[in-house]
DNA sequence: CCAAAAGTGTTACCTATACACCCATGA
DNA sequence: TCATGGGTGTATAGGTAACACTTTTGG
């Protein structure tokens, strides 16, 4: 199935394009937190799988597959997710689908799309292969297909949701501190937020509980720990009700 | 292709429908404003065709049909609203992929589903025949398939997009008033708006200009046409400037 | 006691809202 | 001239951003 080089399409191969019917295949746009090499503050990571066959040999790609027969999409993703890269979403949201003509160099191929946040925690037991990479988000490498547009627009819908809605939670764990949700935020935006209004914004705004914990260990005082108690899947169709 | 009673189904059914490929289709939710049958105000309005085949014969569905080989789902999208309806969209974007297990109770259907918005004159232009006709958008009958599900998520993207960004043009024509600006987003989010601070907002933030012309023939004082400045066409992942 | 993060208080500014008011036109 | 929608001005409230200040820990 795999043909030729991937830049230019003769016109026999365009109407042998046409004969086929279009493949329908998912994919994933995996995000979480790691340490940054230099810095070590958080930033944005992603794991890609290396491609091992033609087209785009050897280059980078998002995980993914077919769609499994017997689960619905969001279904299906999650799965898929789990079998390519052993991970365990904390949030799943559909992307978008992208039905360009010429996406693959051989057959016509419809990708499904989804999004996903982790937590650093997963993230870390996550295995690293030879052909399983986590890479930082931002000034990413030519990758196979059309992926570095797709990771784009994940990043744009990301950055987006964050600065409106309440989805900094899905990157954290069970209980954090405030200066961690705010650490969050000025990763993904990479801009420097006030602590002090940040956190009246949150608590005033956000479906967030305080613990009687605080984090032990800090050079300095120790600050309380909260939970988040909103939804804990992602946004479909069916619930009309949170705010973007 | 389509069999039996669209209520249950029997084992041998459903490992019957695991072997098939799951097939690709494209629907659009179309919106125009239309005068309504009591108050004469502008309402929302759309679009539907009545099914003349099993499964759901005789019920309304949503204008769709295969995905064409030859366009991208966007074209493809734009074509088939063409062909079903003879409207063409003013503002195309795509809604959302729908894949669950038993949408149909035939085969497997993965729908991709564009919302489009046309002007009020294109839409007096279409023909009505037997099996197309308007329905108002709110309080709308059974229809067929999950179809009910998909307008109530693009009447949620609608109204989303009409309150933050600048959509509301597009179901106008080429010059309008403010006045009529404001009646579509009174249609549409339901509610009153207080015209001096609406004007105010339009005239800061939107990408509208002042024209020369005055809307005459009205009992008034004749309002000042203005015209749209911004894109024409809808949000796509390339694009990636606008607010939301 | 000092440094630094946790957490609170205060103020300036910006923008959405409410509403009083003037303007221009048809009848 | 009157009624009415078009269009402008202005005061008020609510929320965000900037930043001074207090609190609490480790060293």
């Amino acid at each position: 199935m795999a043909v030729a080089g991937a830049t230019s399409f003769s016109a026999a191969n365009i109407s042998e394009r046409a004969a086929l019917p279009p493949a329908l295949a998912l994919s994933t746009v995996i995000f979480a937190l790691r340490p940054s090499e230099n810095s070590g503050r958080p930033t944005l990571w992603l794991p890609l799988v290396r491609r091992i066959r033609e087209p785009f040999k050897d280059l980078w790609a998002l995980p993914g597959g077919p769609l499994t027969q017997a689960d619905s999409l969001q279904d299906a993703a999650a799965r898929n997710l789990q079998e390519t890269t052993g991970l365990a979403p904390n949030y799943l949201e559909q992307l978008y689908a992208f039905g360009g003509l010429h996406r693959s160099p051989s057959q016509r191929v419809v990708s499904i799309v989804y999004w996903a946040l982790v937590q650093s925690t997963q993230a870390d037991l996550a295995q690293e292969t030879e052909n399983v990479k986590w890479f930082r988000a931002d000034g990413l490498q030519e990758l196979a297909f059309d992926h570095n547009e797709i990771v784009d627009y994940a990043l744009w819908r990301l950055r987006n949701k964050m600065a409106y809605g309440s989805i900094a939670y899905h990157l954290l764990g069970e209980t954090f501190t405030l200066a961690q949700v705010r650490e969050v935020y000025e990763a993904v935006l990479n801009r420097s937020i006030d602590p002090a209004n940040f956190r009246r914004q949150l608590k005033q705004a956000a479906h967030i509980e305080a613990t009687d914990e605080f984090l032990q260990g800090g050079k300095h005082r120790p600050p309380r720990l909260y939970r988040y108690t909103g939804e804990r899947q992602g946004e479909q169709p069916g619930s009309l009700f949170s705010a973007h």
